[in-house]
DNA sequence: AGCCAGGGTCTGC
DNA sequence: GCAGACCATGGC
């Protein structure tokens, strides 16, 4: 167990990014919050720009994780250039776009199509509890491929999945087969890698581009769902600018998060 | 009760 | 290529 500081260049609205539909597997524990991911388990605080990290795991998964190589502060200025985008960056400014490990990006957003937000949490959480290594924190890793791939859809049962359990069959067995393999997919490009994960059966290029840009730190894709077609249609009916398209799956968050709470907001 | 939830597949035109 | 039915489950 070791406690790491890292620098996060424009800082990080933790309760914000954990929340925001892109992740699952993070709870709130007083002050803090604690996830598990890559098979090591995180207990975060944030002051000021620094994050603090208890942790199993290794300090340079966890760098990696929350995108310490980007700056947000010059993220988000380029972003506030187009007038369109910035009410939205200022909504909930301290979001940033985990980078998150592939087979587990996978399976969570296989899981969660036609779903939503709290039952994924749930889902996930009975997949890892069934089938994940217990850690010494107590908590579950994510369940490996080769561990998924022997399951069967009687197997799958107590999670709940519904129809989505033969997805997440067909994902396991080719990503342990290799056929599916993150090693090769990050030599591919975008358009490529998309096209190979939605030759899983139940991947379309919605689940595919959120694997892409959540999972293989592809931060120009920009998953379409409802919330996100209403919100392209009704805000950027021309589209995202030049200066943003290199960064648009992060873009894509700040509009996807605005749009998403500014409705509930508004029945409150 | 019926609609919706960070969709995808399959069928029929 | 595109529309529409259908797919499990649970909250409202």
């Amino acid at each position: 167990m070791g406690t790491y500081n890292i620098q996060l260049r424009g800082g990080m609205d933790a309760k914000a990014t954990f929340s925001c539909g892109q992740a699952f597997r993070w709870r709130q524990d007083g002050d803090a919050f604690v996830g598990i991911a890559g098979g090591y388990t995180a207990q975060v605080t944030m002051n000021e720009d620094t994050l603090t990290i208890k942790t199993d795991g290794n300090e340079n998964f966890w760098r990696h994780y929350f995108a310490d190589e980007l700056d947000y502060n010059a993220l988000r200025n380029t972003f506030c250039e187009d007038e369109r985008l910035a009410p939205c960056v200022q909504y909930s400014t301290g979001i940033r776009v985990l980078h998150q490990p592939f087979f587990e990006t996978l399976c969570t957003f296989i899981i969660s199509q036609n779903n939503n937000i709290p039952r994924i949490t749930g889902i996930v959480s009975r997949l890892c509890e069934a089938f994940g290594d217990k850690l010494t924190s107590g908590e579950y890793a994510f369940p490996t491929p080769q561990i998924m791939a022997q399951q069967t859809i009687e197997s799958l049962a107590p999670l709940r999945s519904g129809f989505r359990a033969k997805y997440l069959l067909d994902a396991a067995h080719k990503v342990a087969s290799g056929e599916v393999s993150e090693q090769v997919l990050a030599q591919l490009t975008t358009e490529e890698a998309r096209n190979k994960l939605i030759s899983i059966y139940g991947v379309g290029v919605k689940v595919a581009d959120c694997t892409l840009l959540y999972g293989l730190a592809r931060n120009e894709v920009v998953p379409i769902d409802v919330h996100m077609r209403r919100a392209m249609a009704e805000l950027f009916p021309t589209g995202l600018t030049e200066k943003t398209l290199p960064y648009a799956g992060i873009a894509q968050q700040y509009i996807f998060n605005y749009t998403r709470l500014k409705g509930t907001e508004l029945k409150a």
